[in-house]
DNA sequence: CATGAATGAGCTTTCATTCAT
DNA sequence: AATGAATGAAAGCTCATTCAT
């Protein structure tokens, strides 16, 4: 049982193979992007490709997998702020060429590749709003919100709204991230 | 020998055919969505959609173009009462099968076919957003409104509530309206 | 319901594709044989054969299908003369290029493809055995076999008697016909 | 360090593998098994069997050469007997599972893989005709046989019975041995 | 020498589109 | 104007074989 038998597996391969595939589903959208675009991308062989993932399926989702939420820590000192930040820094991912694309591609996929929406929740979505989250739970720690509001709701808002004005305008102004905020803040902050 | 001869059945093969891709494009979404699979579902053949359409984009945007918001008048006497229902509109409209799909698909192929997200908008998405924003504007008349509201960025957050809501979880609880519209229009109307 | 709505499909090339692939079927085996070849040889695209078979396997059982034997007439006037005729044609059709190749595919697909084999039997062996077994019924009527003998052991016998041969050494002297046949009808004439 | 390091993993290691070839082969016939395939079920890499054979056809051909016909000796006291009792082990080969694929296999291959035909009649098919010839030789020695009788023809008639009439049903009753040593006795033995 | 990795060519099948009737 | 037939291009996947460790 040693350590490595046989010729080892370049990892920058695998790598290259995942970064391209991660390229091609967002500008592609899942069911045009093809393994031979990915393997010609990459530079490899399709085997190559089929020796690690057993398929489209498996790939897809290997490569959302890779996905990482990198967002700079925030601290501004308010809530307001933190929120603010959140959104913005939200916003500009958003507004990346094809940021939308994937979303869209895993809604497309849930009938048929549900397995690409679940993890696209797990990667990305689940840990933005956990951000969000985490800021909204440490302004109630500090007793800023008043009783009873749902937080998961005003994630959802504060979140949902980018969407919402994406999906109308494919333009989000800069200042968006503040007038949303504010109006939420003013919906669950304790009155002065 | 009429001066409209063979023309009664033309309206209602072009109908069936949209109807069909309508359906599909839901279901399959664009690029799966095949000429091929329509020409079967709706009985015709392909040189007759090929006819009427001059390739797959067009028929799709056509089948788009057709797709009408049907939703009932609201009117439940209270602003609260009129976005509530609105929002339940939305949220069961979201909840149908493939609900989410069609947005998904025009979303994914903004960068290939953006004629679908372009009529998706002006035939879905403005559309609700205006009889939301009615709804607001027949409150700001009644001056119910703080002042300096941005209505756009209100809507957005009341129908985006529900996109994110259900991209982080596919299930939209029967309450979740009331939440939303109760915290924004805490953080919209004129204080008290 | 008219006669014929649409492009005619060409009989010719039906019949060309078919004939091809009764060739291949032989020279390649069903395994080795592609669609492309089929498609290569026959001189029309890979659609115009997915139209009109649904894949590999129902191409190959029509191509089975269309084979038919073709034997004269047997008139000698006895049943020995007869018995020899037709295992010389037998003889003449297994010594052909590939005669015995198809034989082999259809036995070697059969854990995989059985209708091959199905279709085989029907086609060819049945009706060389039912030309045969005729010659011997034929016997019977006239008085000329002894009581009890088994008519389809001696169908096997006779026939059998080739492929054995074949199997040993894939040559076929020319008075093995009439050794066999006379073997054979010793063994079930009414004695003298 | 002895001697003949290594070596005897080696031996256990080929053998392996060309039994799983040799099922393989029966199983799925030559052009459907793949190296790929026979690695896996024997458990070793591709490399290493090709570093002891050059390709598909010669593992196939070394496989087929390790077949030996394991038939028990015979010895009932009877002419009739003995070969009632050779046949009934033939069918009982036939008839176990892929038993004909073999057979199949090798007829397909003839015109590309001439080797293998080559190699399965030396170990197979002769080894099993030297048997029945044996016992006729036998019986000719005994003067039980009439003059000018051809051994060959009558080992032929005898084998190629199951082989016919397993072409024509696949299934093949007990009692066919006795009716065709029964038919070709009558036919070779000398007249009472 | 055995291993796992890599490859080029091939397979079956489907698609968007155009042609012939 | 509608049909069924035909097509070139591509898709997903597998194979026999070779390479690098």
């Amino acid at each position: 049982m040693e350590a490595k038998a046989g010729r080892p597996r370049d990892k920058e391969t695998e790598r290259r193979i995942l970064e391209v595939t991660v390229r091609l589903l967002a500008e592609e959208g899942y069911s045009r992007m093809s393994i031979d675009g990915v393997a010609a991308a990459a530079g490899v062989s399709k085997p190559t490709i089929y020796r690690r993932w057993s398929g489209k399926a498996d790939l897809a989702t290997a490569a959302i997998c890779t996905i990482r939420l990198a967002e700079p820590e925030i601290s501004t000192g308010s809530t307001v702020g933190d929120l603010t930040a959140a959104l913005q820094n939200f916003s500009r991912s958003l507004l990346r060429p094809n940021g939308m694309a994937l979303v869209g591609t895993v809604l497309a996929e849930e009938g048929h590749t549900p397995e690409l929406l679940a993890l696209f929740r797990e990667r990305l979505v689940m840990p933005r709003r956990a951000i969000i989250r985490g800021i909204l739970e440490r302004a109630r720690r500090h007793r800023e919100l008043r009783s009873g509001v749902n937080l998961d709701a005003a994630v959802s808002m504060l979140v949902g709204a980018f969407y919402a004005r994406y999906l109308a305008t494919s333009k989000v102004p800069s200042r968006f991230a503040q007038t949303v905020v504010a109006t939420v803040w003013t919906g669950i902050c304790k009155p002065s």
